[in-house]
DNA sequence: ATCGTTATGAAATAATATTGCAATTCGAGG
DNA sequence: CCTCGAATTGCAATATTATTTCATAACGAT
């Protein structure tokens, strides 16, 4: 948590070379919508987004946040969380990777898990998913999936929730 | 996809028995649900079910089917597929399990892996997640995610999706 | 029979997300 | 510099999904 603010500048230097690289145009409402979730740090929802934009007023458009988002998604810079109808900044944006997301049930925190961990389980359920036969490119047989993304979504209680729980459970008793 | 004819009554029974052996209500609302799902043999917004349930007229009364999928999801009969927006039948309802489920981005379609398979999958993310610290009870040190149940959805295309696509590309150049 | 719990009925509204079209900006090529 | 096409933004309206609140009814155990 503490070191969030220490990421969030990297992130959006890391951001704008990686759109310069691939032509790609960071503007200032993308850009806006980036930053606020890397100093955030957490999951945010399109209309919280709008309303730090622009106040009430802002709140009333939705396409802009949307849009923003939907860019910053496609390019792999921002991750969205379905499980909590949130979106997160990329905690290592510009490397391609299927992101596996802690969300707490409880207070709707998102955490994502580092490189290391996520290549074990993605490449599990490649191997899983294609079943044997979707190794190549073979489109058509029937029984076969084309996997374009995965979307890893481990619900549970971050760490200051479980112990509410316990107290909660406890106090019930 | 012929064979979902023939799941559906078994479908049907074991959650029956399930919910006799648990002491669990399976009231005709929900088992309306349950069954428009079996039958379907395959994913449905609650929107759908409703209007399914009752005409154009039932489908003021969202509750209806909330409550019904938040019961039939809270005992395993039922998976939510969030990247749908839409619910399914589960295939091996009374066997708890994380279900993963493939989404096809382009149709919606929904088809979940057999036990088998997400075994591994879902072993594979306990030893991430937990950190090696997570496998007992230790709820409330830093750090330690407890994981409640893990949903893995997969996106990409079905197989008739992509023969599709296949056409629309070459049709493109 | 009664009581606490659980499930249903009903209306309203909240929260999330998309569509369509017009106006503008950007970048490339002439 | 000018123009063209593509991408982006502004804006209004609306669609879709989901929840809240309170009242009523059914169930199950004492």
């Amino acid at each position: 948590m503490g070191d969030a603010e220490g990421r969030c500048p990297d992130i959006i230097e890391t951001v704008e070379r990686v759109c310069r690289e691939r032509n790609l145009r960071l503007t200032p409402a993308r850009r806006q919508v980036l930053e606020l979730l890397a100093e955030e740090g957490k999951a945010l929802g399109a209309y919280e987004l709008l309303r730090k934009i622009g106040g009430d007023k802002a709140a009333a458009y939705p396409p802009a946040a949307y849009r923003a988002l939907e860019f910053l998604q496609r390019n792999g810079f921002v991750h969205r969380v379905r499980e909590a109808k949130r979106f997160v900044a990329c905690s290592r944006p510009g490397e391609p990777h299927d992101p596996v997301l802690l969300v707490c049930g409880s207070c709707g925190e998102v955490e994502e898990l580092p490189a290391a961990d996520t290549s074990a389980i993605a490449s599990g359920i490649s191997a899983e998913c294609g079943g044997g036969q979707a190794s190549g490119v073979g489109a058509g047989e029937s029984g076969c999936f084309l996997e374009t993304a995965h979307a890893i979504e481990i619900v549970g209680r971050c760490a200051p929730c479980s112990a509410d729980r316990v107290r909660t459970e406890q106090a019930r008793e």
